[in-house]
DNA sequence: CGCGAGCTTGATGCCGATCAATGCATGTGG
DNA sequence: CCACATGCATTGATCGGCATCAAGCTCGCG
């Protein structure tokens, strides 16, 4: 397309979703290219987050969701008395923040896992243009409802499963989003720690070790540190869908 | 108002939110009364949903949101080996149907543990008319942003929680939803089976009635079946925050 | 009145937590 | 370049909370 292409030429680095090659998993999914044109003009800046930085903490004014452009993030949400929980990983194409809206304050922390890089998304800007465009309106509580389910998703997960289970489900979840970003479904390297994913599973940090060994041991799992060769997904996939009780 | 008083006697059992004693709680909450008249245009028939029945269930073809009118509800989501878990307890004033969304499709059942009355709010329309009104657009938003925060509360309580600060997490919410309502904070009677408390709350049966029978002892609760005093709203609460640990 | 669903309570066992020691990789300063 | 510190991971030993199995109990209802 001519036209294009002089434009990128012209503005070779201008940030757009037009020209990112996320677009067929973030926000613009499903959208038309001059719907995708339209949100260039709110998504108009970026922010870098090293790692281990946070891009927001509970208690922080709402005022933008993120997507996430390059990196990894966790979120987390913590009690009174001190004890923390990891409620999601988001990997490139994600969005966070959207437990910001219901209070216009946030709720949970969001830290950078590695060196990242976010679209950032004003809010009240990105209400407005969805009312503009059914397409993006759309879009954006498919986005919505999508967390939710993957959070109940989550509870069924920390409500019923075993550590085993838990950790197969978890990889399997994992692999499947590095794969539809491109990348092998059978070789993956952890950008969190045991005790983060302990975290979010529900369990101590020497038992997600102990799994990982246990894994090991019986040929599903290759494990060096935070480097996993996936060696049989049929049987961690039949662990998850419990073929083996 | 005379203008109002004169509609109510002409249609005086019109189904609307304008005249719904549950528009603090429900989809009209910050709305002008102008703008709630725009809602009943929306809101215009209501399915009632005897106990045990359910209002959706998972894979059925979404088409629209149920605001709880009268009763209570559970929804609940299931693994393909069977397992399954109650990912929430709604009440009056509350919205069911967010899952579907995200795929078009339900992804969890909703099933009424009493006689039951929703309002049906078919979902393109409210699409529609949220991007005809910033507020309503704002408020359906806020709606889903607090499902998502709340889901991240459970998981926290799922990952972190014993038993006993479970069971005590549960009562303070219920009673405080009950206590928004206009019911007292003191005294309930449960909707729902020691089962899917359990299953709620991670916990088997007999865990949640043993724990029901230690509060007791304790004189924290009163417990006679499904019918629950609250003695010590304090002891109740320092169990959550971790005080007597 | 008797049945059955739901609840309580007891006895036992197991999974994962906890405590503790060691190993391994990376980085830093002498 | 080595010595040492630091953060993370592994592995073992022990313990405890909750699940499981099993038996009665309660109450509403046909």
């Amino acid at each position: 397309m001519p036209t294009e292409a002089i434009k990128m030429r012209l503005e070779p680095f201008k940030v757009a979703c037009s020209n990112c090659n996320l677009r067929e998993l973030c926000l613009p999914v499903g959208l038309t290219r001059d719907n995708v044109d339209k949100l260039d003009t709110l998504v108009a800046n970026r922010r870098n987050v090293a790692r281990g930085d946070t891009l927001f903490r509970a208690g922080d004014a709402f005022q933008a969701l993120y997507a996430v452009r390059t990196g990894f993030f966790k979120t987390c949400v913590s009690s009174e008395d001190g004890r923390d929980q990891v409620t999601g990983f988001q990997m490139a194409g994600e969005l966070l923040g959207l437990d910001g809206i219901s209070n216009d304050s946030h709720s949970c922390d969001a830290v950078a896992l590695e060196d990242s890089q976010v679209c950032v998304i004003p809010y009240d800007q990105l209400e407005e243009l969805s009312r503009e465009f059914t397409e993006l309106q759309h879009q954006f509580h498919k986005i919505m409802s999508r967390e939710i389910v993957r959070d109940h998703g989550v509870m069924l997960l920390l409500g019923s499963m075993r550590a085993e289970e838990r950790l197969a489900a978890f990889l399997l979840n994992l692999t499947q989003r590095l794969q539809a970003r491109g990348f092998s479904a059978s070789a993956l390297v952890l950008r969190m720690t045991r005790e983060e994913i302990g975290s979010y599973l529900g369990l101590k940090l020497e038992t997600v070790s102990r799994t990982f060994s246990k894994f090991q041991e019986e040929g599903i799992l290759e494990v060096k540190q935070r480097q996993i060769r996936i060696v049989s997904q049929d049987k961690l996939q039949s662990l998850v869908n419990g073929a083996n009780c």
